[in-house]
DNA sequence: CGGACGGTCATCCTTTTGGGTGATTTTTTA
DNA sequence: TAAAAAATCACCCAAAAGGATGACCGTCCG
């Protein structure tokens, strides 16, 4: 029921999920564009400048968002100062995962919702779903009483 | 398809997962015999193939220095843990009122307005009123920032 | 006396949060 | 490989919070 219908019908690697095949089809897409836009300025003499310019602005954009998105993950083990009362052991024993103790540090850094859905490249219904399920582990119903909560838990890396 | 997109493009710099990787090498090989097909066709315009080749990588990779760059936060220099001292000429250089500093220190301590206002015997509109003119003189636009904003000045009696 | 200030309360309106439920996809683990 | 856990996103609804404005009442001080 899970990979029912849309790998069936498609398969050319064996195993291969839904997202590959997006991957390959929006890829596909994109090169076909760009061959349209080649084809049309190669067709009308070689204006190298104008193709040139927006394969740049369109990788660098691509760049720009994907180095974005792939170093929010890294965990910057830089960090390995003296932590100062981490109770590591807290956070398992209430189940707190990673990505929600991500959202927990951002709550107390006074951000919103929405600002934390930027920061980690996901939507503001993902982050109430964090907070939400943080809430109801760290037993509270309001982000500020999750800050005091998290606090005398000693939960936070900082302060 | 956003995440395994970008996955798949960028899968050099981080985990790179064995999937990604045969993928990624499959995709190339692919893209390799249409190469060599097309050069068969096309011997003039083998030129600006590597030329947009070129800079579509070039720029990729600016995007990504660019984007890591200016966003990537300095790496906090040992969190001295600032003042936790009483700073009262920070209350009247702001020009915060007494009754607006008990409102602070009792959302700091989470609670929400309709507590605040139980505790200090006045109505829910009264402690809203407090809270908006204090948001003002802080500078801030949520309770979260405000806590924060009152730590970093120092404006709290505990902690 | 008459402002200025602080405290109180109100109304209206918008945004943000929190709570509940359900679903799909990805990753980890047994 | 199959099951469990984590992560993602959506939709609904209600409560809380925030912003803007206006008003009333004490006290204090020039």
């Amino acid at each position: 029921m899970r990979k029912s219908h849309a790998t069936a019908v498609i398969c050319f690697f064996e195993g291969m999920r839904k997202t590959y095949l997006l991957y390959g089809l929006g890829l596909g897409l994109l090169l076909i564009v760009l061959k349209l836009i080649e084809y049309q300025f190669l067709v009308r003499m070689h204006i190298f400048e104008i193709y040139g310019g927006l394969i740049a602005v369109l990788f660098m954009g691509i760049g720009v968002w994907a180095g974005l998105k792939f170093t929010r993950k890294a965990p910057a083990p830089i960090i390995v100062q003296a932590p100062p009362v981490f109770d590591e052991n807290k956070i398992k024993e209430l189940g707190i995962s990673k990505r929600e103790l991500e959202v927990l540090e951002l709550i107390t850094q006074g951000l919103t919702n929405q600002e934390i859905a930027d920061k980690l490249f996901v939507s503001l219904n993902t982050v109430k779903t964090h907070s939400a399920r943080l809430f109801e582990k760290l037993d509270v119903n309001s982000r500020t009483k999750a800050i005091n909560r998290a606090k005398e838990l000693g939960i936070l890396k900082v302060n």
